[in-house]
Parts: C-alpha cells; sequence; structure tokens
RNA sequence: GGCGACAUAGCCAAGUGGUAAGGCAGAGGUCUGCAAAACCUCUAUUCCCCGGUUCAAAUCCGGGUGUCGCCU
C-alpha cells in the first residue's frame, strides 16, 4: 500500500508554526491539520491562539474549533477525527501538513499507538481516586503491582494519574504498552519532520509579548464568555495556560497582574516540555529560527529538505517550482 | 545624628553551637484514552565582610558595611 505523504511541523509554543506551516502549505499545494489540544475547542479562540480568521482562509484548515470544550474528549477521539481528516485531505489530492505543538496527538498519528481496547472507565476511575485519598498513592500503586508488574514497576507511585489508568487497563484484561517501544512510526504514513527552535531567552520574550497580546485582544472576555455559557472551571478545556489563570484572577485568588505573570511563566514551562517531547525524535530536521534570520530562506531550506527526503525515495517530487520565483512576506 | 531590627541560592525562606529544610524560578528527563495534563531527577563546600571565643560558628562576642523602621 502507499504510504501517504505528511509534513510534520512541530516545535515549542510560540516558536512560529503557524506561519512557517501556513506557508508551506500555500507552496505545496496544502492544507493544514491542527495537532493541537486546545485549538480543537470551539470558543477558546485567543488563549489557544488560534490561526487568524485571514490566516484560515488562506489555507484550509482542520482539527480548528472541532468540538465544544464541556464536551467529552481525549487523544483517541483526535486519532480517529485526525486519520479522516488527512484521508479527506490526501482525496483531493492535497498534501496534509501537520501541525501543531501537542505532542501526544502528533505521536497518535505518526507513531504506532493502538487506542482499540479499554476505553475510559469512569466508575473505576473515581472509585481509584477516592481510595488513593484516603489510603494513599502507594497503596493504590501496591494494586498495580499486583496485576501488572511490569506496569508498576515503570511507573513513578506519585503519577497517579497513569497508576490508575493502567490498572484500568490491567483490569480490562490488557496491558499498558511501554512507550518507549512504540517509538515505531506508522506505516501508514511517510513523513518529514520540520522541527522549529529558537534561542531559549528569544522565545520567552516572544512567549511574554504573546501573552500581553492575548490580554489585549480581550483574554479575560473570553473566560467570562465561556463561563457564562456554563463551562465549569474544572473542565479539562478550562485547565489550559491562559484559561485557569484568568479563572484564579476572576475568582479573586490573585489580581490580573499576577494573572499574566502566571501565564507566562506556565507557558515558558510548557515550552521546555514541548521540546523534550520532541527532541526524542530521531527524524526531526531542525530549523533554527533565532535571530534575524530571513523567512524566506529558511522556508527555502525546508522545502529543499522536503525534497530530498522524497526524492531519496522516489522520483517524484514536491516544491518543484523554483523557491526563488515565489516571494513570501515574512 | 540617635535608637532598634534584619542581612542565608536568581527570588521567597527554615535553621539560635554539631557540619545548610522547603517552595518558586532554572536545567534535564519520563510519557499509549484528562497531555496546555500528570510525574521524576538535578541545582549554596557555604550563610554580607573582618576579627575573636570554641574541639566545633549561619548560629555566640566585637568591629565594619548595607537595607529597613522609628526618633531628633
Amino acid at each position: 500500500m502507499d504510504r501517504i505523504r505528511i509534513i510534520a511541523v512541530i516545535g515549542p509554543t510560540g516558536v512560529g508554526k503557524t506561519e512557517y506551516a501556513i506557508e508551506l502549505a500555500k507552496k505545496l499545494d496544502g492544507e493544514i491539520v491542527s495537532a493541537d489540544s486546545m485549538q480543537i475547542y470551539r470558543h477558546m479562540t485567543i488563549g489557544s491562539a488560534k490561526p487568524t480568521v485571514e490566516q484560515q482562509a488562506a489555507v484550509p484548515h482542520h482539527m480548528v474549533d472541532l468540538v465544544d470544550p464541556w464536551e467529552p474528549w481525549t487523544v483517541a477521539d483526535y486519532q480517529r477525527e485526525a486519520q479522516a481528516a488527512i484521508k479527506d485531505v490526501t482525496s483531493r489530492g492535497k498534501l496534509p501538513i501537520l501541525s501543531g505543538g501537542t505532542g501526544l496527538y502528533v505521536h497518535s498519528l505518526l507513531f504506532t499507538m493502538d487506542f482499540s481496547n479499554t476505553p475510559e472507565n469512569e466508575e473505576l476511575r473515581s472509585k481509584l481516586y477516592r481510595e488513593a485519598e484516603t489510603f494513599g498513592k502507594e497503596y493504590i500503586h501496591q494494586k498495580l503491582s499486583a496485576i501488572d508488574e511490569e506496569a508498576a514497576a515503570r511507573i513513578h507511585p506519585n503519577n497517579l494519574k497513569k497508576v490508575i489508568r493502567a490498572i484500568e487497563i490491567a483490569s480490562a484484561g490488557d496491558k499498558v504498552t511501554e512507550f518507549h517501544n512504540s517509538l515505531q512510526p506508522n506505516d501508514a504514513y511517510d513523513p518529514v519532520f520540520i522541527g522549529l527552535e529558537r534561542d531559549r531567552i528569544e522565545l520567552y520574550e516572544r512567549i511574554d509579548k504573546r501573552v500581553d497580546s492575548l490580554m489585549r485582544y480581550g483574554l479575560v472576555e473570553e473566560v467570562k464568555g465561556l463561563l457564562t455559557m456554563g463551562l465549569s472551571a474544572e473542565s479539562i478545556a478550562m485547565q489550559g495556560i491562559g484559561y485557569k489563570e484568568i479563572v484564579g484572577f476572576l475568582a479573586g485568588d490573585y489580581n490580573e497582574e499576577e494573572a499574566v505573570r502566571l501565564i507566562k511563566q506556565h507557558s515558558r514551562n510548557y515550552a521546555k516540555r514541548q521540546y523534550t517531547w520532541f527532541r526524542r525524535y530521531q527524524e526531526v530536521r531542525w530549523f533554527d529560527l533565532s535571530g534575524g534570520v530571513s523567512a524566506n530562506s529558511v522556508l527555502n531550506q525546508m522545502l529543499a529538505h522536503i525534497d530530498t527526503v522524497y526524492n531519496e525515495k522516489k522520483e517524484s517530487t514536491y516544491g518543484k517550482e523554483d523557491p526563488s520565483h515565489s516571494q513570501q512576506k515574512r
């Protein structure tokens, strides 16, 4: 069977994925498939730094504004829907361009991750959480040891969330696969990984600036609106960076200045975790956007790289057009 | 000018004679159904400076410097 070609633009928050993915889509006759766990939600536009209306008009976007924030949604759902979206894009002869910073989402598509068994078991989960409350995390971890020793050895007792999921799986008769073993590519796809990076200081400055502009665009109003719609402050979507902090401010836990400080800080922490996640992928070609690099020349390097990768495998090419003819503004 | 309090990591901070808690920030890492989540590891040879007492001082004493408060 033919493997589906797909470009994956990955990197930390605020590095510039959206812009580069769109430029690549324009050059390569592609469409964007978002891999972002927050942009998937409707009504969460400012805080999740969604592509603008103009950007979405310029290139079709998928997996954005797909579910309401109060609806249940998991990686497994993402995997299923994104696969369908990719199929849709390719059926129309377009090149799918995966763009996003949610490592697990990217992984669920491009690497082997089988979500077909053991859906979540709400009753079991809440029961175990209650037990953890009274008997402690160690107690729960020992329960896991009893039924899946291997998983217990791998998962730290403090990581209650994972311990409980492992119990959930084990008690349904399955086993949690070791993540490391699933670093095998999903052979449905033939991806080219484009990693975007920047000098840490510079990235953090960009993040700070972006947070300031989110505030100017009315993040507080957006959060108020969500709460008015009845979205609970405890909901998953409201745990997103930029949302939980504003919720805290609105609840009077701290002032607006502090909320902004926290959003910046949490975004920086997040960016670091994203680097950690993506650095494990051997096949990523990293492009450093630090300093005053010319967007155009980086873009051309990306196109050349994509061309090279695909030419090594087959004779056909992407990005045939001479890049020097098409000037793109940054 | 006088009196008093305080000076410990980038920040907050515990420690009052026995060989530097903790939190935040920072760095590194883990990851199979909440992932913008959850979790793990590392990070002061030294406590403002100088001298003294003591087997032993961040801890006690003297002096200096700095910060803050009060008084004139």
